[in-house]
DNA sequence: AGCACGCCGACT
DNA sequence: GTCGGCGTGCTC
């Protein structure tokens, strides 16, 4: 008999398999299981995939896999399937998708064990050198001294290198003293846990819906800010745990907070792992293999956490459903709520999407009775609804875009104890800059947008690539000195504000005031203890933090999104709205709400405040389908960009007629056009839209398409890349 | 994607 | 005479 041959998927960009001979000697192998094989003049770490009697290539240009990295397999037989399931259905290279389902230590080849991690620590000589003022020379080795001080766990190298940027030679030094030393870090305590709130009545039907489910179901909990979702999760997980299995919890990255962490805590029985962007290679290695062990009852991970292993999988929960950043946007772009659901099904179990806005395709799915719809109506505790007003912004005047009745409900409100949060989707001083003699317009020199004016920093910045310059003190056209910024940010309002109430501390929280480290949660404890009573911020303020104080939100700028090009951008701004109204009034104390529009008439916005997200939602799925647009049509997009505006529509160009040539009807195929921002870091972009009603149709013809595209004249020209049901058609 | 091979321009 | 530019081809 002779020895079966190793289907192995290898790290590379190619939408293929590779067979190899098992190495001499071999353990029988399983897939699964990692291999180290010899690919071109590399070695490369594969995943064993399947074991075959036979191979399309000739045995003697087989080569041998060089060694095997585990002894049993890495991936089960569920994880395998997923991973094939989701390189077929997203197009994407089976290489790159079980590339992505390892942690970076695993992908390099490392073995399959829990990584001893390590912090540093102050000695008791240590501590004695710290008080005694020590080293009084060496300034960095003092900064460390006093960081590790003030952190009685310990730190590890990553934070303390972000902190204080180059360590090593300092904390050598201090160790060769005797003063800091490393040690096992302190995992966080076991809290007791305590049973939680009585549950409401529409809690309590959720609860039992999701326990009593036996096998695959999906529900769709849909329930306002303040209705008790995370109670209904915590309830469900714990019958979970309690009849001995796991559950993965998904959340977006801006919602996966200490506070969170700490709820769960407190409440579930069992060992947390984390899975999150900001872990360490080892942290995510460790959290991983407790997942994969079972020794963690809860994952909780954002987005790739959806291919973590489980040993007992048993419950999937993904809260914020409707969020954008489940979905992948560069390279493999997949959905993680849609994997999730995919998954739950192979699996056997129950699955729960949330939100308080659910995305149109999720009510759709409701519709079409593939998710039961639990609906949690109340806000739990009595807490009222927020009374919510629109500020017709027509004919007022506006200083530094707030109306004169925005100011006055600040005031009013800021003298009955209130705290008040404004929320404005735009970092930075000014949008555009520009002269007041000439007209000229700072525009950035690699993409085409204007750059954002940063006043802090003085700098003129683009948002969409990074580049920057300093903020120039003359018009470079006609050397005029009136250089004036264009609309407003958060940075301007923060100063229109602490002009019009002075006194009051003003506390602005977005990507640019919250980059240090530690930066968003000293801000948030100034919230918290009543420093700062005035909150300007972005998105970052929608999610995920509570601030029982706010009595009144103000959304400055409701207007992005009701004209927008892309027909996704409505429900966008419903959602945001929405979830920033949700940030009034939750302790106890009424909230309010005003909104700043110059269309306080557009018949959206009037459906979305006088009838409720649902019924908005309602309108909004009419619409699609009158339009024949997602979730009623089903989209794939083909991206290009190059260094020239010509390459990528000639690439596109000849996509589409291949497209032509192999489609069936019933796919549509439009374009190519340029990006609506044509150039972007200095690269040209384009992109081709393919759309069918009947998903099979497009999958059909996406799978020959997608064999066909790499070896089209102009394909190496080009970047190109795939997105099947693309949430931004930009 | 890597990585090599291969065939043409400005330098020790 | 070579170092090196990036076009083209291949990876079991």
């Amino acid at each position: 008999m002779t020895a079966p041959i190793l289907r192995v998927a290898v790290p590379s960009p190619l939408y293929r398999c590779f067979d190899y001979l098992p190495p001499e000697q071999h353990p029988p192998l399983a897939p699964g299981q990692r291999v180290r094989v010899p690919f071109g003049r590399r070695i490369v770490v594969g995943v064993v995939l399947a074991l075959a009697a036979g191979s399309d290539v000739p045995r003697e240009r087989l080569r041998q896999a060089v060694s095997v990295l585990d002894t049993a397999p890495l991936l089960d037989a569920d994880l395998l399937a997923l991973a094939e399931w989701a390189a077929r259905y997203y197009h994407h290279p089976p290489g790159e998708v079980y590339a992505t389902l390892l942690p970076a230590a695993l992908r390099r080849g490392a073995a399959a064990r829990p990584t001893q991690l390590r912090v540093w620590q102050l000695t008791a000589d240590g501590h004695a050198a710290l008080a005694a003022g020590e080293p009084r020379r060496a300034p960095r080795q003092r900064a460390l001294l006093e960081r590790l001080g003030a952190s009685p766990h310990g730190l590890d190298a990553d934070t303390l290198r972000t902190l204080a940027g180059d360590v090593v030679a300092p904390l050598r030094a201090l160790a060769a003293r005797g003063w800091v030393a490393t040690a096992a870090p302190v995992a966080p305590a076991p809290t007791p846990t305590h049973p939680g709130p009585p549950l409401a009545a529409a809690q309590a039907e959720a609860v039992a819906a999701i326990t009593s489910a036996t096998g695959f179901a999906a529900f769709l909990l849909e329930g306002v800010t303040g209705s008790g979702k995370t109670e209904v999760y915590l309830r469900a997980i714990a019958a979970t745990l309690a009849a001995g299995r796991q559950a993965l919890v998904l959340v977006p990255e801006i919602g996966l907070t200490p506070q969170l962490l700490e709820r769960f805590r407190a409440r579930l029985p069992t060992p947390l792992a984390v899975l999150h962007s900001g872990l360490s290679d080892g942290e995510r290695l460790n959290a991983w293999l407790a997942a994969r062990s079972g020794s963690a009852g809860v994952l909780i991970g954002t987005r790739s956490a959806v291919f973590a292993p489980l040993a007992r999988p048993g419950l999937i929960v993904l809260d914020e459903e409707h969020d954008p950043s489940f979905k992948q946007q560069d390279g493999f772009r997949y959905s993680a709520r849609d994997l999730a659901v995919v998954r739950a099904h192979a699996a056997g179990i129950p699955v729960v999407l949330g939100s308080a806005t659910p995305a149109l395709e999720s009510l759709r799915n409701v519709q079409l009775g593939r998710y039961r719809h639990l609906r949690l109506d109340e806000r739990a505790a009595g807490a009222q609804p927020p009374a919510t007003e629109v500020i017709d912004l027509r004919r007022q005047g506006l200083d530094e875009g707030l109306s004169a009745p925005l100011l006055a409900r600040i005031g009013a409100h800021l003298d009955a104890g209130g705290q008040v949060l404004l929320f404005l989707n735009r970092r930075g001083y000014a949008p555009a800059l520009y002269c007041h003699a000439c007209g000229w317009l700072a525009e950035c020199p690699r993409c085409d947008a204007r750059m954002t004016v940063h006043r802090g920093r003085q700098r003129l910045l683009c948002h969409h690539c990074g580049s920057e310059r300093a903020l120039p003190r003359a018009c470079p056209d006609c050397g005029g000195a009136e250089l004036l910024g264009l609309g407003q940010g958060t940075e301007r309002i923060e100063a229109a504000l602490a002009r019009h109430f002075p006194g009051v501390g003003v506390a602005r929280i977005d990507r640019d005031s919250t980059r240090r480290k530690g930066a968003l949660e000293g801000l948030l404890d100034g919230v918290h203890d009543g420093r700062h009573r005035l909150l300007i911020g972005t998105q970052m303020l929608a999610k995920g933090h509570h601030f029982p104080e706010v009595t009144l939100v103000g959304v400055v700028d409701a207007d992005q999104g009701l004209f927008s090009a892309d027909f996704r951008a409505t429900e966008r701004m419903a959602q945001t709205l929405v979830q920033v109204a949700g940030r009034a009034g939750r302790a106890g104390r009424p909230g309010s709400v005003a909104i700043q529009t110059h269309h306080p008439d557009h018949p959206l916005l009037q459906r979305l405040l006088h009838a409720g997200y649902p019924a908005f939602a309602e309108a909004l799925l009419a619409e699609r389908r009158e339009a024949q647009l997602p979730p009623f049509a089903h989209q794939a997009l083909l991206r290009a960009e190059a260094a020239t505006a010509a390459a990528p529509l000639a690439f596109l160009d000849a996509a589409a007629a291949l497209a032509g040539t192999l489609g069936p009807a019933g796919v549509e195929v439009l374009g190519p056009v340029p990006a609506p921002m044509e150039r972007r870091a200095g690269r040209h972009r384009a992109q081709l839209l393919l759309q069918a009603v009947e998903r099979p149709l497009l999958q059909a013809l996406l799978a020959r398409w997608v064999e066909a595209l790499a070896a089209l004249p102009g394909a190496r020209q080009v970047r190109w890349s795939l997105d099947v049901d693309p949430v931004d058609l930009f």
